[in-house]
DNA sequence: TTGAAGTTTCCTATCATTGGAGAGTTGAAC
DNA sequence: GTTCAACTCTCCAATGATAGGAAACTTCAA
């Protein structure tokens, strides 16, 4: 098998099979006379390891305990659980980050008119305003820099 | 003001600064006569400005889109609220394709053993066998690639 | 005057991935 | 047999946001 059969087979490019070669994540496959990599079933369902666990959000480095661990036969599954927990652990804190960031834009894009008018409470947050909201609903004038600098400075 | 205080000021590191200034997301400011970068108050306040958006996620691009809109006093609050919009439909697809890997992670690791025996849905998941819960709570072997690599051969 | 701390630019690296250039190989049609 | 398209090879560069370091220069206080 060549590397754009292996490439279709598996789910992941010519470009990062040679990639994960390069970097050790895979031992270097076998060669035609040209020079031309050669894939066995073997390498493929590897591949495919490396393509499921990716999908799952795996760096390389995890990807890389993942497959040493799937070829040890003598591995305790104990080992594996501790590695997948330990990435639902990250996957949360990034989760955590990213609703933390979703609720506060939520909340300020929901008190912004949207209309013509410039008075936005997203500006006025961005801008650090004590209370963006109560000034967005309340100032009679736009929160541009310089009106806010002028604010700042007054303080 | 010097670079060093500037970055306590902001929150951005000296490093960021100068790449933000190189890439033009913010204007060069002045210069002392020994080419130190000098930071007005209005300086630090567009660095508050970025600091806050990169708090809530925004790329560069973006911060350069809500750095204008900020300067601008003629803005439509239309506007600003839709970049808001877009930014949190991003977070939303962020968040659904982590949640989407922790969903299945969890869902394998539950039923993993966690015990000194090789056999494991989450090694069984990757290596692609077609229900790896099953396999794993059934199967007498471990789900080494050599076995797996039989198993798919065989089938 | 000296020395530490601050600043400058420039180069490098990260992580995972993509793109391209230039050279060589394969395989099928003519 | 030649030709031509499709494939593969290696190497180099770029992405985005950030960090680290080196070498040279400046500032400021002792």
């Amino acid at each position: 098998m060549n590397i754009g059969q292996a490439a279709k087979a598996s789910g992941i490019s010519e470009k990062m099979i040679r990639y994960y070669e390069s970097i050790g994540l895979i031992a270097p496959v076998g060669r035609t006379d040209a020079g031309y990599r050669v894939f066995s079933d073997k390498d493929i369902h590897t591949l495919r390891f490396i393509f499921r666990a990716r999908s799952l959000g795996f760096s390389v480095e995890q990807m890389g305990n993942l497959l040493a661990l799937w070829q040890d036969r003598h591995r305790a599954s104990a080992d594996v659980k501790a590695v997948a927990y330990a990435h639902i652990e990250e996957l949360d804190n990034k989760i955590e980050r990213l609703m933390s960031m979703r609720r506060t834009l939520q909340h300020l894009a929901e008190h912004c008119h949207g209309d013509h008018r410039p008075d936005c409470p997203i500006i006025g947050d961005l801008a650090g305003l004590a209370d963006p909201l109560d000034a967005a609903l309340s100032s009679e004038h736009p929160t541009s820099p310089e009106s806010v600098r002028d604010t700042v400075s007054q303080s």
